[in-house]
DNA sequence: CTTACGATTCCCT
DNA sequence: GGGAATCGTAAGC
């Protein structure tokens, strides 16, 4: 947890049916994207600004943004450059918290539910994965239940296949059989 | 089931 | 000033 992590693309896989909690609220990972340096799609494409800087800082700690002036969307950053992006937990702890911040169903399907559910703050950028106000288990998860996609709502690097999901789990959008 | 659109913030060109 | 790693709602098939 604390080794160097795998590229991102592994690293996505890596996460996908990991227990994920965030001061008190969370669940197990069931959807994630791959952002690579060298990836037209990915914020770090181009080097390191303001917004992106926590995905130039350590592995293991959280990159946050807005996106469309509205939701905010978590990241666990990877090797320098790389994060991945969440897109869906299956909610386990803190449920009622959850439903209290979202007033709506689904809680946690997609990255904007999904970081508004968990009470995600534009300061948790470049927060640690501390293990107690933020934490992360791995768990095995066998490779023929991860599906794979393209990424959602990108204008670049569409061809890459660097959406994965966990299978018979729920998901913020489905994904096509191949 | 699908597609379409507006809301709204802020980084980057 | 453009446009974005989205969501909720509405309308059409």
């Amino acid at each position: 947890m604390y080794s160097a992590p795998p590229p991102a693309a592994d690293l996505a896989r890596l996460l996908l049916g990991a227990e994920f909690q965030l001061r008190g609220a969370g669940g197990v990972i069931t959807e994630t994207e791959a952002y690579s340096l060298d990836d037209p799609a990915s914020h770090s494409f181009g080097g390191p600004t303001t917004r992106n800087r926590a995905m130039f800082g350590p592995p293991w700690h959280l990159y946050v943004y807005r996106i469309y002036g509205l939701h905010l969307c978590i990241n666990i950053v990877g090797r320098p450059g790389e994060a991945v992006l969440l897109r869906a937990i299956d909610p386990q702890i803190g449920c009622d918290v959850m439903q209290m911040r979202r007033n709506r169903f689904p809680l946690a399907l997609g990255p904007g539910r999904l970081a508004q559910a968990l009470g995600v703050e534009m300061s948790d950028d470049g927060k640690p994965i501390d293990g107690n106000r933020v934490s992360l288990t791995l768990n095995e998860v066998n490779t023929t239940e991860i599906l794979t996609g393209a990424r959602i709502g990108i204008s670049r690097a569409q061809d890459k296949l660097w959406r994965f999901g966990l299978a018979g789990r729920a998901h913020s959008r489905p994904f096509r059989p191949r």
